[in-house]
DNA sequence: GTGAAAGCGCTAACAC
DNA sequence: GTGTTAGCGCTTTCAC
């Protein structure tokens, strides 16, 4: 047996179809004596309208894309989670595209994006070369990025630069003189603007304190643990050349450089202090210092951003930048030697 | 300016609208000629088909839903980065269905599943209720689960006891007499069969060998790394009365027990061996042996199911069985005053 | 191999 | 407040 259709609705509770789906989707005038009849046939029958007649025929889906380079990461999953939960709210349907690297890229941006299934779209800390940019617009939906810039439309993040200017400030604050920076790569001016931000704000703040910046302090990674604790490790096994102090742009990476102090015999605090963004679990078990950039939360702002953006509100496309959090835990301490500042 | 029908590409290659449609999705037999006077027209006018009234008329929507009750944890995103990576590959779209624990489970079961905008759909270790698994099903489309069992839908999955068991013989077989486990909780019977049917396999190698299983050795945590942190540490500060080996349900909390012991002064191997199951991407820093269930794999197999069942494959709803594959590390050693067995 | 035309199931004027 | 009806843009018989 087929399933209901609006038709049947209309039959059973003996009114017009124009009726029915006025009743049921809320809009228009409808007698309640009406609504009530309708919506127990409905009820009866187990109608559902059909999402695919709906949104042909009003020309919005009730479906928001979300478009991110990864999604077992956990700034991404993070964010997802957030978005998932204030579309799951709204009563909107998530449809997921992950470029998974550069896999997927093209095809998302050419392909997937242009189906005129989505009413609007997030985009995660994507870093679009400017044709890609246009190919994304030209899916004629509204976008909001999230955690970085997205040229063209309005942004949801924190302030990166700001918040490696912190970071380091508390490090200097402690005393250290010899900090260094763990961070990730602006492969060829793609990914990673926050990391180039956080990155700003940690020579910012070494040089207002009038601090050397050494190279060979400044590490590059991939932004993975295990290739932060290989690379800290390389750095901290120099006993005479070694930074007391390293900020590192994510906790996933400050995890790994407190692990491989760790297997130097290196104590954290006493011998290296460390402090990382994000607020990522794993921190907690380490007594990671760090800033908290309530990842979930910028996934539910853009959300809403977007809704209110469809609904008509008049809201500017201005950028919007949330506040991010000192939590102070123990892998932070005065540096050895030093009586503060 | 309106965006190009299918009529309008019609028009301009001086076919028929059935013509076009043949000739963009290759079903049916059109001439080369005219093909390719489609497909100019259609690139041209920059025509993408619309996908609602493609799939209003045609029944399917190329469109597959995942169903999951977290999205930020390690073993989600995980199968679900393989679930993306496989319907991106084969041209569908993803629709994200996120339980939230339990916050949007009603929700998402009486709402969003019956829409009739799915062709089929995957569900991430659910634990659902008889009622519940019913609602599931009256979406009328196909399902199948991975990594728990969806009753009355094909499975894919490890094989979670004999998981269990051969990690539990791994400590064994390296003398560990005093072995204590760390799992899941079996919340009424719903969630984590996975963990259960792993402490099964524990206790059946324990018994086998004709060690003792002591209740206070098996230790329950909510999987999180901070949870089995704490309960690791607590079992593990009783000098006179702690295990010699843990085997752990999960990484993220091996890792923790690591981490615990570390923070007892106790080395790894040396004074505790552990094993965890996953191949969590933590797990290379620590150097903890493991057991690698491919979860992206899992997602990836899940899909090609579904796939092959919508394309009509002749396949039996069976479940299946993947292979895990030991990752042995550092973490797992002799037992103390043990020469093996 | 190709075209004509009848829907797919719903929404939104427009009339009453 | 409610019914009539013309689409929304495509797919798919059924003829030719």
């Amino acid at each position: 047996m087929t399933p209901p259709r609006l038709q049947d609705v209309a039959a059973r509770a003996g009114v017009s179809t124009a009726t029915v789906s006025r009743a049921l989707s809320g809009k228009g005038h409808v007698s309640s004596r009406a609504k009530l009849r309708v919506q127990q046939a409905a009820q009866e029958l187990g109608f559902v309208v059909s999402y695919h007649a709906s949104s042909l025929a009003s020309g919005r889906s009730r479906n928001i894309g979300v478009v991110l380079p990864h999604i077992d990461r956990w700034y991404f999953s993070t964010v997802l989670e957030g978005v998932s939960r204030a579309l799951l709210e709204a009563g909107y349907d998530l449809s997921l595209y992950n470029f998974d690297g550069d896999r997927y890229r093209e095809t998302v941006l050419t392909d997937f994006l242009l189906r005129k299934r989505l009413d609007a779209a997030v985009a995660v800390a994507l870093q679009l070369e400017p044709a890609e940019t246009r190919q994304l617009f030209s899916a004629g939906i509204p976008f909001v990025g999230v955690g970085g810039p997205l040229v063209g439309a309005p942004t949801v993040s924190i302030d990166d630069l700001d918040v490696g200017h912190r970071a380091t400030q508390h490090l200097i604050g402690l005393g250290h003189r010899r900090i260094g920076h763990l961070g990730g790569v602006d492969e060829q001016g793609r990914y990673f603007t926050m990391s180039s931000n956080r990155r700003a704000g940690y020579e910012r703040a070494m040089t207002e304190a009038g601090l050397p910046i050494d190279p060979e302090w400044s590490i590059v990674s991939d932004y993975t643990l295990m290739d932060a604790y290989q690379r800290a490790k390389n750095l901290l096994a120099d006993p005479d050349n070694r930074p007391t102090a390293i900020f590192s742009a994510s906790d996933e990476m400050a995890a790994g450089a407190i692990l491989a102090a760790r297997d130097l015999g290196l104590s954290v605090p006493a011998d290296l202090s460390v402090i990382g963004i994000d607020a990522h679990p794993i921190g907690e078990a380490l007594g990671l210092t760090t800033i908290d950039q309530h990842a979930q939360q910028q996934g539910v702002r853009a959300v809403r951003r977007l809704l209110d953006h469809i609904s008509g509100a008049d809201n500017e496309p201005t950028d919007e930048i949330l506040p991010a959090h000192f939590i102070a835990r123990a892998s932070t301490g005065p540096a050895a030697g030093s009586s503060g500042s």
